[in-house]
DNA sequence: CAATTTATTTTACTTGTCAAAATATTTATG
DNA sequence: CATAAATATTTTGACAAGTAAAATAAATTG
């Protein structure tokens, strides 16, 4: 099934030569698939179209009518819904603002399967109609469990949110972190699709790290792990939001960076970071020299993640590019020079632009892959 | 097998408790076993041991005579060589200095092997009787391609040393990352033992890192992760033996304690790591100084650690224990205070002192682990 | 000693997988 | 155009792994 979802059209044979099961197998499992409409068979158009002698090959793709799927983001000023078919093709996404950007737990739920069922009906369906929900937070999850030990968006500490949403919620809802979540539409949807351990790293308001290993986010045992953005860079280094000093989240976050340009240019010169860098790009060696700290800072987190982990691929993943400073050639480049060095390729580094539903894509992701198992799980439950 | 092994001894419901086999095909395995040697059923001694009524459980246990298996750690100094049974009781070992510490691949294999073989007939058999040899190198390593990018041992880069191995030895050789292998010690006969995702830190001349993630050392892709030691903990930091700057080994490592001491004390005044830690117990203000930077960095880097990995324990893993101010419970404290901090108990850090044969140990374990593997699947290719 | 308890083994069956043969559907060739 | 060749898929029959349930083994208890 994964197979077929990341090619998004493969004959059965081909299924067989990525899978390593035999032709024979393969016919058996899709045709189970195709009684239960998760998947179907594409009619060729061109009767000429392959050059190949030989019985042509059907190709196969997931049915994408067979169920609909909505991912949705909490960020601090809007919440984003996107709701996607089996296939992962957009249907309908809206964006509403939220009064305050810290909830309590009911009043969250209640806010989300709002904007959830608006979204839907704006497609011309009800939240009913959805087979899963996907839901990315920022904050520290456990996400098998559904527990949410802290988040930006709420009031509380230590919610079962997965309780919470199984109560309310028509159908299950599947929630992680925000970065392990983009970890996951990478590996279906994006630059990832045919990797089994690979790192994205998020950079916004704060760095993210989703981390797939083996084909699977790497979620550490209290589900807290991949905390890139806490990891110290300094001794005694600077102030980070989270209380404690050297995390790289205080040197390239950008309020690290704007806190640092205020505390040198004052006030009100720079609003944002864009225009700290368009004033970079100007000359204005002020502002260059604030930008170069965080810069190579995220060069040195890159090496000590190609140090640790040395994957097959980082992903610098971001949402509208507001961070240009931080996806320069040149950034990479110092981080190749900080790596342990030997006679072999150094993994790449990729920069990977997404619009700004990724998040929510990640959250639908999620669900998708979440529901294709739990699918495939029934299937084989009513095989009995 | 390998919960045979991980029990010692177990009885075969227990296996299938523990394992989610039914007894029934636990009773098919084991008989399997049984015939092949690898394991064998205790005899019990005294009669009335079990209160309990019902058939007696027959334990089982690792048949330690069926196979013997050598661990080779080189060293700067001495090459040890420690031979162990099947179950992993010690047999023999013995230690060789070596006159330089760096060889060309050929003489490597050479000294290794006669090394093996002296020790073999210390113990009263030969090389030959060997099932499998494990050796562990610091350096950067493919394990599973036994290629060799860069070792301090030797003269040259990109050895490959499996093939190598392969042609002089008259038993399968393993060869591993040396922390890698420290960490499948810990796994097999250390403090690891029911654990399947932790993390053994081993501080030695350089700072090295073994990650076991679901049971498995993770390598990753090149086969040169987990450089822990290597990781930037500082911008335009200390000057690291591997030439960059702002290492972890740089601040931790012993050359790097004493090249401060000696910047600030002078030469001769402090031979090793431990005269300086002596003299700071007796109140020597800059010996203090200086092990406390190297102390504080140190729980930079746990601190690093758990944030990345979340793992269920980490071990401060070591031989002679000779780098005392590393294992202080100031550091681990201090290392708690700079992890995310949530709601849950934090993972263990556990400092675990071995004795001089812990590389060697280490390459024995992974040597019976392969071996184990090899011979269950020469068993079950046998079946055909 | 018989009844009970618990561990292990045997038996008969299910499931997943595959190799090989059969079938289907195309292109190439005489 | 008919036939051969090529390639994809399906069917068939068989095997291996694993299980539930029954049978057996070996102890304790009363």
């Amino acid at each position: 099934m994964d197979s077929i979802r990341s090619a998004g059209e493969i004959a059965r044979i081909d299924i067989a030569d990525a899978t390593g099961f035999s032709p024979a197998t393969v016919t058996a499992i899709t045709s189970e698939l195709l009684n239960a409409g998760l998947i179907e068979e594409i009619i060729p158009e061109n009767k000429q179209s392959q050059s190949r002698r030989g019985r042509p090959r059907v190709a196969i793709k997931l049915a994408g009518r067979s169920h609909l799927i909505a991912g949705v983001k909490l960020g601090h000023k809007v919440i984003s819904v996107l709701v996607l078919d089996f296939e992962g093709q957009d249907v309908v996404s809206q964006e509403f603002p939220i009064a305050n950007p810290r909830m309590d737990p009911d009043e969250f739920v209640e806010v989300m399967l709002e904007a959830v069922s608006k979204t839907c009906e704006s497609g011309g369906f009800t939240i009913n109609d959805l087979s899963g929900i996907g839901l990315s937070m920022a904050g520290l999850i456990h996400a098998t469990d559904g527990f949410v030990h802290w988040s930006s968006s709420l009031t509380e500490r230590n919610v079962d949110m997965g309780a919470l949403m199984e109560k309310a919620s028509p159908c299950p809802v599947f929630i992680d972190n925000d970065a392990n979540l983009v970890a996951k539409a990478e590996h279906l949807f994006g630059v990832a699709r045919n990797l089994e351990n690979f790192i994205v790293i998020t950079i916004e308001h704060g760095v993210g790290m989703g981390i797939i290993i083996d084909g699977k986010i790497y979620r550490g045992i209290r589900g807290c792990g991949a905390e890139l953005g806490h990891t110290k860079v300094q001794l005694e280094g600077a102030l980070c939001q989270c209380g404690q000093r050297g995390c790289l989240e205080a040197y390239v976050g950008d309020y690290a960076i704007l806190r640092e340009a205020h505390s040198v240019l004052g006030e009100e010169i720079h609003e944002d970071v864009g225009s700290l860098y368009d004033a970079a790009n100007n000359g204005d060696q002020l502002a260059v020299s604030v930008l170069d700290r965080a810069a190579r800072m995220l060069a040195l987190g890159l090496a000590n993640v190609v140090n640790i982990f040395d994957p097959e691929l980082i992903i610098l993943a971001g949402a509208q590019m507001s961070y240009r400073h931080l996806y320069e050639d040149k950034i990479i480049d110092a981080a190749k020079q900080q790596v342990v060095q030997i006679d072999a390729e150094m993994p790449p580094i990729r920069v990977h632009a997404w619009g700004d539903l990724m998040w929510a894509k990640g959250a639908a992701a999620y669900a998708i892959d979440q529901v294709s198992a739990l699918k495939v799980r029934e299937l084989s439950r009513n095989a009995d």
